[in-house]
DNA sequence: CTCCGATTGTTGCAAATGCAACAGACCTTT
DNA sequence: AAAGGTCTGTTGCATTTGCAACAATCGGAG
């Protein structure tokens, strides 16, 4: 098992992650297609990380109505929200291709272990700062799906792609038409928009290449 | 000072935490109306508690725009997010009214202190589950600004609300046209749809009062 | 090369929504 | 009682959007 890669042990060396193993009693399970992995009902007392494999995290109302919540993939961590603050209905995590994982304690992350690992302290900070990170991609978000106009929601997510490159252009990370999921449209609306856009002069589009053309401003 | 009704302070008695006030030499500060509290750019190192007042927490892009992202009032809590995860853009705290403020520094909060506080790690608990809440809220505003027409973002937040009362009925704790701002709509056309609800006996509504009448299933 | 699937691009039409404008209800203050 | 504010409720109209259906392009697999 390779942790190196995990951002929740980021900062911590192989040899020590697995001294820490004893710890918090970690072994490495495995979960075939379409098991559940873990649910968090009311009692939630675990994280986890994904090792290896593809499982998403889905939220189930009282009235049975299911969502998925997000998508995991390796190394990915689940159950750091649903663990201590109390979830309100249940959240399942659930193997969409076989999965290996590894389950910490809840109680192992709240107080120092017996062997008084060093590294415990990393651990928590590294639970810490991904959650913050969590938090921000779920601001932009609803920023993003606040805006009223397919028009604006575009311009949101133009903005901050050339934000992030610093440049005034940059290459779409997934096609036209995954983006049209994110902003919450329907795609050929979406296409429509993009098209008037372009006879605007607000943007140019080349293949997967958007360059954004300064001259507008107050999208408020 | 008043620490009690302090949600980052819960379980921890008021004593305590004026003995910790010096580990992190907290002392209260004050900000006139339209005074910046903090500013998070890249130097971000410190939370801090709003002890008395009304602040708002607004985000500002690269290109100016400008967005409110949280209303802060008495025993807010603020910059857990801004702390560690670095923000891509300027995040600014802002004295709405006359605010009484205490930072902790972030540094306090990733060691334990010089005297051992024993309720460091009650505090670092407590921060945990703030931010879990926090992506909570966020999440499932999410998934209502996903749905695609009023009608989904109206019965979605009326299941919600009835959900966490337990029963059909429940009270509305704003009035309607906060609600239209709530799932971002025009007021005048979500009453519309309101209309519609009634008239299809999906809801009954007297006054605050909404009342959901079942037999409503499938609105994926 | 050829076929197939995924992506991009387009269009007509119906439905949903935003916008503006207004009226009545209710509450508090003067 | 009168006045002013906020909240609720309504409606016509223009615009935006979703939906369905289809054409064109591209890239890889055989």
């Amino acid at each position: 098992m390779n942790f190196l890669n995990c951002p929740l042990f980021q900062g911590v060396t192989q040899t020590e992650i697995e001294k820490m193993m004893d710890c918090f009693n970690g072994k490495a399970e495995s979960f075939a297609e379409g098991k559940t992995i873990i649910s968090y009902a009311e009692n939630s007392d675990s994280i986890g990380v994904l090792l290896d494999g593809v499982a998403v995290v889905r939220r189930i109302g009282r009235n049975g109505d299911l969502s998925v919540q997000e998508l995991l993939v390796k190394n990915g961590l689940f159950g750091e929200v649903f663990c201590f603050g109390a979830a309100k209905d249940t959240v399942e995590v659930v193997a969409v291709e076989k999965c290996t994982v590894v389950f910490i304690d809840k109680m192992w992350i709240t107080r120092p272990c017996a062997n008084a690992c060093g590294c415990h302290l990393q651990i928590i900070q590294n639970l810490y700062f991904l959650l913050s990170e969590k938090v921000q991609r779920l601001s932009e978000k609803v920023e993003l799906l606040s805006k009223r106009s397919i028009r604006q929601k575009l311009l949101y997510f133009f903005h901050r792609q050339c934000a992030q490159e610093g440049t005034d252009t940059f290459l779409m990370p997934f096609p036209f038409s995954s983006l049209a999921e994110y902003v919450n449209a329907d795609r050929s609306a979406m296409m429509r928009e993009l098209k008037k856009m372009r006879e605007d002069g607000l943007v140019r589009i080349n293949g997967r290449s958007v360059t954004l053309l300064q001259r507008d401003r107050e999208e408020e």
